[in-house]
DNA sequence: CGCTGGATTGAGTCCGGTCAAGCCTTGTGG
DNA sequence: CCACAAGGCTTGACCGGACTCAATCCAGCG
């Protein structure tokens, strides 16, 4: 899958520039843990390919889908001691990593603290509106502010969405029948377009805007 | 009100440190604006006392709580070119400004920058347990959640909700009316009992901790 | 082909929202 | 000190949107 870069979400391109210099290159398999929920959290991620979904469990088997990561966008940032969230490969995925201290070594240079401050504070942006949409929208309004907000990342004509219906769900605080009754009915409003379950169109975007309110 | 210093909620003591040795002191009324949605965002805000709440106004009307601050919390980290929320005073409030400005001149100084960044990764790390909170939990839950939150913040026996029952379902994404509901119900089974709607005290913690899951 | 796992569809239920009274606290003015 | 008004909180009856459970469909793949 090729992705469009998306500035507007990507992090400063301080660190993506730095990590890629002194970064250690990874590779993860569609499916694979790149790291785990309560694991020692020493490492930052950059994305260089592929789609990262974030995932918090509790303790009866609930789920929250925290976010999805596309190349450019800096993993790890959110973390204290311990990952609070556990990241899998939605794709085959290329990753650099490097350790907290070693970026802690390089603290002062290049005005690394000041562009880790930026992309943090993006992050918590990012998860505000997150938030503004889990607490005040209905089923109808998530599932069309996510389609909208997918396509607008892809930037291609024909969407590729990498994530299953179960993600969605998880990520937009719904079941995955809702999610489905959801994009049926906007396929019936002539809205969106779906050519297979993961590929879609949207056909008339100012009604989604106005949905995703 | 006089309430517990939070350590593991209060920003990074160096940023608070510094702005009281710098910050312009000003005071807000009961109900008072400090900042509003969208206005430009030059100013970084620490608590010094009483209780402020940062709301999201939607274009239909529907509001969202972001957060309420306590003494020792820093505001306004969240902002990239204009203020996302607007913050209102619950109580008569101290608070230390200063420009981001003149933060910036004072970047490299005393580890400010990563002090500023460790803060702002907590307020992230706040910001995500709410999602959690929003996207998964039931109305008991959020309720019981809620008033565990606030118990363990006030630290006292006889702990005071310094906001009212619109602020709170506003915060957990309900109506006034469930989560009176719900208050009624936990008070019903034991749990916690209200001297008045907005003074209580836990009477069963175990209880508690367990709905709040 | 048939198997498998994800996605869709349908029927029925329930949690939380809506609308509408009523209650209690607080504050104000006679 | 009481009467009254006003706003916030509670309670009740009802409704509807999202969940649950279950059946079915469909695409991918051996």
């Amino acid at each position: 899958m090729t992705l469009a870069y998306s500035p507007d979400t990507a992090a400063a391109p301080a660190i993506v520039e730095l990590m890629d210099r002194v970064g250690l290159k990874m590779t993860f398999a569609k499916g694979e843990e790149i790291f785990g929920q309560d694991e020692d959290a020493d490492m930052i991620h950059s994305l260089v390919s592929g789609v990262v979904r974030t995932t918090r469990l509790l303790s009866d088997g609930r789920r929250q889908v925290g976010d999805f990561y596309y190349p450019g966008d800096v993993i790890g940032l959110e973390i204290g001691d311990a990952y609070r969230f556990s990241a899998e490969a939605l794709t085959d995925c290329v990753i650099r990593v490097v350790k907290r201290s070693s970026l802690a070594a390089l603290s002062g240079k290049d005005n690394l603290d000041r562009a880790l401050w930026e992309a943090t504070r993006r992050e918590l942006e990012r998860t505000q509106e997150h938030l503004l949409m889990l607490g005040r929208k209905s089923a109808c309004e998530k599932v069309a502010s996510f389609l909208r907000d997918v396509a607008q990342r892809d930037g291609s004509d024909e969407v590729s969405l990498p994530m299953g219906r179960q993600d969605m769900a998880d990520y937009l605080g719904l079941t995955i029948e809702t999610v489905s009754r959801m994009v049926t009915q906007l396929q019936g409003s002539q809205i969106v377009e779906f050519a297979t379950s993961r590929l879609f169109r949207v056909t008339r975007w100012p009604a989604l805007e106005r949905l995703a309110a």
